[in-house]
DNA sequence: ACCTGAACACCGTTCAAGT
DNA sequence: ACCTGAACACCGTTCAAGT
């Protein structure tokens, strides 16, 4: 039977994990595949859009994640503190999972859906809109940095201390700043 | 006269700034240099090698110029948040600076003490080791993972501010969770 | 010490032609 | 619609040999 664009994808994440990011060569998927170099290219316009591609699919099921959370009442705070450990959990998963996400940023119009989603929950949960998409691009931003020392430098244990715990208390910081920001507003606004 | 390896390095960041980082190629750089393909693996072990050694060129000045601050007594929160800046506008001058950098961390032993120094200093204005690392850690991932949005994303201005804003506006918050965390701090250590 | 010349083992991409 | 076969224009790196 004749491939599919994403049997194509998902052979090119499994292929990623095995050799990594420097190693992953479109000669290598496609003698994977079972098919010839040029093959590959009636399914995808470049080695840049498949390389997008398999980053959206490691992203993709955090914004899913993401969505359902809301359905329960928590707290807004909390909501992003979640994202932020799925998001690095979702990277970590795959080998140089960070550094492929920053340098091929998916930017599907299903990821761009769920943000959207994301931001009016926060509005209704009193977060001004523009507040919102700050705060999300802040963490998102942090993590994709974290994550990115973690995988690049081999042996990532600063301090002494493990990683997990040194991230969890860095987003912590973060959220703690958060907090304390629109708390602030709320006084404001109180008057 | 024969080529030194700074000007080697030098020439390869040049070279960076005209074709960025995806057109960056060894044979590029020793034509520009007027040698040999093989010439430059006199003066560096490979490609790898070479452009950490030019990440190290694009962030030195920022470290050198944190130590000066330091000899005024300012705020060490003020300091976090102009090193932050700093960061920012070294890896914006490069064409792919963030990228760069993200891929190929910098660890000369320079920097290095240049860090050291750092934490000593913040440890004076009394905050603990281990959460002075944390923060400059928080940071530094930060300022990569928004600048590599920056430089990647080609027209990146979210919200339809500019982006500039946007970034200070996110480091205010980050910082601010640090005040707040080291506030909480003093009343525990006060009791 | 510093470079040449030439080779080696690779790449991504295109495209006529086949089925 | 989906792939083959073969080519094109590149890569990074090594290494004897030169000066």
């Amino acid at each position: 039977m004749p491939l599919q664009r994403d049997q194509v994808v998902q052979a090119a994440l499994e292929l990623l994990d095995e050799v990594g990011l420097d190693a992953f060569t479109t000669r290598a998927l496609t003698d994977r595949l079972g098919v010839q170099r040029g093959a590959l290219y009636w399914h995808v316009k470049s080695k840049h859009e498949l390389l997008t591609a398999v980053a959206g699919l490691i992203t993709r099921p955090v914004f899913e994640q993401n969505e359902q959370d809301e359905q329960e009442d928590s707290d807004w705070a909390d909501g992003f503190t979640e994202f932020a450990h799925r998001l690095r959990a979702a990277m970590l998963a795959h080998r140089d999972g960070a550094r492929l996400i920053a340098s091929h940023v998916p930017q599907n119009p299903q990821d761009l859906k769920h943000f959207e989603a994301n931001l009016a929950w926060l509005e209704g949960q009193g977060i001004p809109k523009d507040m919102a998409a700050r705060f999300g691009d802040t963490i998102a931003s942090y993590v994709t940095g974290y994550v990115l020392q973690e995988q690049t430098l081999p042996h990532y244990n600063e301090f002494g201390g493990d990683s997990s715990a040194t991230f969890t208390a860095c987003v912590r910081t973060i959220v703690l700043g958060m907090r304390t920001e629109v708390a602030a507003l709320a006084v404001l606004t109180d008057d």
